[in-house]
RNA sequence: GCGAGCGUGGCCAAGUGGUUAAGGCAGUGGUUUGUGGUACCACCAUUCGCGGGUUCAAGUCCCGUCGUUCGCCCCA
């Protein structure tokens, strides 16, 4: 049997209602907020992820799918994550050419070769924000309110918002050197992979698990005391901002984004009922990327939700349930299956959502099955309808019925339609 | 890429080397050949993810493989 490729899964309809959920309950917060959609390509030139994302990443060493167009000259990787696509659309359509600031959301799948688990699949999908043009302290709070918002709003609780600010480049060049020169004596009391990252990525290794290293991270020196004035400056203005909209946070001075673009804000927003796949919302601000792709030195900040992540949230605290039609068609008979899908057809055409039980089994059957599809009503059509081109509705919680002709059903649809809406 | 656990019908499962693989839900047919949600009856795995091995005998033990779960790594 060929089964879905490792880390893929087919979303089926019982779970779809989350996912439809979700998008709905962002789609409505980010609309107030005037922010508009953007599709952009779910592959791109490879460079375009080694050169925004940094070759030195870990999406970008090891996790991306990468293959070789059919001419056999580009290499393509499908997006590994939203915001260099959205970056790339950015410059080449000149979107800054439309004025000061574009607010840009996106959905869709993300593609990295990983090992799956729970809340981490080979194709996942997320929601982002990009919110471009603007190097203000305002801007970062409003794309961190923006999140917290969808958040709320689904109803999610038991979440907590962790920032920090990594700084310019030249900051953060500057903090290397010091947690450096920290860690030095401490050396071989690293767990290995720490010791690995003192080369490649020192500032990770403040994340690291391990209690040891946990432990001499906890008194290393703060990123935010190597900050120049001006990125300081930028960082308490969002933390006053966000204590002025209430909204909660901490900081945390171990707290570093794993793509290169980031810059000054960084954030992500953690639930506790998950496993180690925690973080539901991750961004910050990217002064350097567009200008890195070829465009012209612009500010941005953004962030991406992992809907995955929601979805397992959602279901742990709600029932969703799939839609139920507003009537179930029961008919036997030739001539009868005829006129009820004709029937059928026009009460779609007025607005009822109609099930038509296509299996011509026993009435009793279709019955039964009519009352698992949670319509109110059904509509019975047989051999003694057909004739008389009538068709009978059955009020399934009551067990009244009454026959009219099809025509009658047809005219006295709106009060059918109120009858129901009332009974759902 | 590394470590650990798990894998019995569509779903949830019992089963801890001995002969016909419990049970529940769902499904199908019937009691009720045109009226449901209840009840009752019948049917529904030549087979235990897949391949190999040990044994007189394997769903049960061993090896491999695939899948899955949890953790590391990474990240949303």
């Amino acid at each position: 049997m060929i089964q879905a490729l490792r880390g893929t899964r087919d979303i089926l309809p019982e779970e779809i209602v989350y996912w439809q959920l979700i998008e709905r309950t962002a789609k409505d917060i980010l609309s107030k907020a005037a922010f508009q959609e953007i599709r952009v390509p779910i592959f791109e030139q490879t460079a375009l992820f080694e050169r925004g994302i940094g070759e030195a990443t870990d999406v970008v060493g090891k996790e991306m799918y990468t293959f070789t167009s059919r001419g056999g000259k580009t290499s393509i990787t499908l997006r590994p994550e939203g915001t260099a696509g959205v970056a790339r659309s950015y410059i080449q359509n000149k979107l800054q050419a439309q004025g000061g600031v574009q607010r840009l959301w996106y959905t869709g799948p993300m593609f990295r070769y990983e090992r799956p688990q729970a809340g981490r699949q080979r194709q996942f999908h997320q929601i982002g924000l990009e919110l471009i043009g603007s190097n203000a302290p305002r801007a970062d709070v409003e794309a961190i309110a923006v999140a917290t918002d969808i958040l709320k709003a689904l109803g999610l609780k038991n979440l907590s918002l962790a920032i920090n600010s990594v700084g310019r480049g030249e900051d953060r060049q500057k903090y290397r050197e010091t947690l450096l020169t920290y860690l030095e004596p401490y050396k071989e009391e690293l767990d290995a992979d720490s010791r690995d990252r003192l080369e490649r990525n020192p500032l990770r290794i403040l994340d690291s698990k391990d209690q040891r290293t946990q432990e001499i991270a906890q008194d290393a020196p703060k990123i935010i005391d190597s900050l120049s004035d001006s990125s300081k400056k930028h960082f308490d203005a969002v933390l006053q901002m966000l204590t002025d909209l209430e909204i909660a946070y901490q900081i945390d001075h171990c707290l570093v984004r794993g793509l290169d673009y980031y810059t000054h804000t960084a954030f992500e927003i953690k639930s506790s009922d998950l496993g180690a796949q925690a973080t539901v919302c991750g961004g910050g601000r990217y002064d350097g990327l567009i200008a890195e792709l070829g465009g012209a030195e612009t500010p941005a900040i953004g962030w991406a939700m992992g809907i995955e992540r929601l979805v397992i949230l959602l279901q742990e605290l709600a029932q969703v349930s799939v839609d139920a039609p507003d009537l179930y068609f029961v008919s036997r008979g030739e001539q009868a299956e005829a006129q009820a899908l004709t029937l059928a057809q026009k009460l779609r055409q007025s607005g009822l959502a109609v099930e038509l039980d296509l299996s011509g089994s026993a009435f009793g059957k279709q019955f039964k099955r009519a009352d698992r599809s949670g319509a109110v009503a059904c509509l019975v059509l047989g051999d003694a309808e057909a004739e008389t081109r009538s068709v009978n509705l059955k009020w399934l919680a009551s067990g009244e019925q009454s026959t009219m002709t099809q025509t009658e059903v047809l005219q006295g649809i709106e009060t059918l339609k109120n009858k129901i809406s009332a009974l759902h």
